[in-house]
DNA sequence: AATTTGACGACCG
DNA sequence: TCGGTCGCCAAAT
């Protein structure tokens, strides 16, 4: 796993606005490389940079081991959470209405 | 080279 | 809703 992916990902993770979060799943999908495990050992190891507690699991569980402090976070942030999950049907964060200018990752010119 | 290990995810009974 | 199971993907044993 090299710098540049690891840059990638924290970088997807600091789109993501406070209230809002994302699955590993959808950073990955983003990223266009990868998957949700890649993601997840970039958090482990590099995640302490960035807003951390905005990805969560796909069924809204916060991350394995900080499951209180994200959900303190989350909840002082105003996050749509429910009996100790994000309600993902309000809170995700859907990538797709970012600026298209946010594509420098993928190198593509835009529309 | 085979197996185990993760801040994971989709499916199924 | 709740476990169990299998798939995933790269890295570490």
């Amino acid at each position: 796993m090299n710098e540049e992916y690891v840059e990638l990902v924290l970088s997807a993770v600091e789109l993501v606005p406070p209230g809002r979060v994302a699955s590993y799943g959808d950073i990955a999908e983003f990223v266009g490389r990868g998957g949700a495990r890649q993601v997840g050992q970039v958090m482990s190891r590099h995640g302490a940079a960035v807003p951390w507690w905005r990805v969560v699991r796909s069924d809204g569980q916060p991350a394995r081991g900080h499951e209180q402090e994200a959900l303190a976070r989350l909840e002082a942030e105003a996050a749509p959470t429910r009996a100790g999950r994000v309600d993902m049907d309000r809170g995700r964060f859907d990538f797709g209405e970012t600026s298209p200018r946010m594509n420098f990752h993928r190198g593509s010119q835009g529309p």
